[in-house]
DNA sequence: TATATTACCTCGTAGTTATAGGTATAGGCT
DNA sequence: AGCCTATACCTATAACTACGAGGTAATATA
């Protein structure tokens, strides 16, 4: 119901962002477009969600920036570090404990 | 890292109270032990989550409540609406959405 | 000339989970 | 009697964070 505090989402950003960008070094631009694509359209988190999680991820040392000129324009490329990357592996761990415990509860249909 | 707002459990409380209290009539001290069972012990929701959330879904019309003596002591038995169903139905369809679209992200290596 | 796309950004709000506390009865153990 | 555990209900506060709305500026397209 809520625009704000929607279903499910609660670590959702921070998970896919160092995901993909542990995967390849992306910009915040090319990242938005990258979370609607590997995410089957399932999924679309605006700029406004991109940016503040990729300025946060790095200033706790989670993800390492660098400015690149192209076409005119200035794009900030971004990385998972090793600590980005221990977090990830966290998190991972987390969602497989979390998601597997709803799918258990929604799926015995006896209790 | 957070305590109060972890991973991953944005809209769980709403999502298993619904969902169990769908199948079986409950009152809240059973309910908690429920979710720790159905969940294989991968998901505790503390008392102080699980009242909140009932008093909240009986207000919007999704829970009815009846009080029974047992042992002396008074229990409070909840069970889902149809209103509150339907609003199951949603969040079941926002689960399958937003898990669906994770675990695709997770999974393909390739970009 | 106007619009769409690229590319970056910030602010404020909303809403909900979690922790920590509180009350009270019943039963078991020493 | 005294103590602890389990049962059974409850509230208030804080912390977090995802979202929407907005803003800047360059390039490309119509």
């Amino acid at each position: 119901m809520s625009k704000t505090n929607p279903a499910f989402m609660s670590g959702v950003p921070e998970l896919l962002v160092l995901r993909l960008l542990t995967r390849d070094e992306m910009y915040g631009y090319e990242l938005v477009k990258a979370i609607r694509n590997t995410t089957l359209e399932s999924i679309t988190l605006a700029e406004g969600v991109v940016y503040p999680v990729l300025h946060n991820l790095e200033a706790k040392g989670m993800l390492r920036s660098r400015e690149v000129e192209a076409n005119g324009r200035s794009r900030v490329y971004y990385k998972t570090t090793a600590k980005g990357k221990r977090r990830l592996k966290e998190l991972l761990k987390e969602w497989d404990r979390v998601s597997g415990g709803i799918n258990a509860a929604l799926g015995d249909t006896y209790a």
